[in-house]
DNA sequence: TGCTAATTGACAGTACACTGACATAATAGG
DNA sequence: CCTATTATGTCAGTGTACTGTCAATTAGCA
């Protein structure tokens, strides 16, 4: 058997455990914030409005995230219903507003981050330090690999 | 900086990475399968209805797939409705129809294969047989921590 | 054998991410 | 300054996968 077609096997079966490790990793977050009346992709976006860095709008947020704009704002929709994100008038620009995390906000995701960094440190167990950066290495080299300038994705 | 909160971020940025390759891959899917008028979900499910030793029945398929019944279900309908698999009675069991890979759908399974090999190798590029292995035992070591026994995932 | 468990397909509903299209506002260029 | 382009939010629709529920059928066990 040529190498090559070899390379190609176990590329896919790469991809094929990407794809469950993904499945596997929705469902942890899942179980660690179903408690508290908030989704995954909640989180997500929360967290990504919620760093001091934090940008400010909608269009910003999906593009730091890799996401489709409408993505990202139906979901911050969905946080403002639960008083998680407020939206502000943006003086700068009438198109846009600001999204700003509130205070009760801040507190589930002190609490999620907290349980997060626990579970991190759970399941990594006895896998070294070293281990876990050359997987993350390897998955990155193929990513960017793949996904060459694909940072726009507006439809 | 005690070394499991360094494990534990590393840990998080793998899985970021781990969510973007995802991204990337059912991009590619996509394209891969546009053109032939079939989407990449159905190019699975097709792929493993396909084989030699394949399941006969959808929830089998499921099973093996990891995924759950009903999803597995949704896109046979929809491969029959394309003529690319087709139901038939099952004698043994009155609940369950077999499913069955048509003619056309064989053609279309072929030309799907032999396009992600060629896609696979052309991405693999110069990553080293060795690399790629390496990246997946990582990263099916890190699933199976953190999925132990979640093959049942049936509502 | 007969009752209970589990399995299977079907239907309904939710979550999430995508694309396309549109109006409006901001920005860049002539 | 005015126009063309870009950016943003919004609405609508698609694809995928999930859960829950139900009836029908099969399988397991007392």
């Amino acid at each position: 058997m040529p190498d090559y077609l070899v390379r190609g096997s176990v590329f896919e079966n790469l991809m094929q455990e990407c794809f469950k490790l993904n499945r596997s990793l929705i469902e942890v977050a899942q179980e660690l914030t179903e408690d508290l009346g908030v989704t995954g992709a909640q989180w997500g976006v929360l967290g990504a409005l919620g760093r001091d860095d934090a940008p400010r709008t909608i269009a910003k947020a999906a593009r730091r995230m890799g996401l489709a704009r409408q993505s990202v704002q139906r979901v911050a929709d969905a946080l403002v219903e639960h008083g998680l994100v407020k939206y502000l008038p943006n003086s700068a620009d009438r198109r846009t507003k600001l999204a700003e995390v509130t205070d009760s906000g801040r507190v589930l995701l002190a609490e999620l981050e907290a349980r997060q960094l626990a579970w991190a440190n759970r399941t990594a167990g006895d896998l070294s330090h070293a281990n876990i950066e050359e997987a993350m290495r390897l998955v990155k080299q193929i990513r960017e690999r793949i996904s060459i300038d694909r940072d726009d994705i507006d439809g």
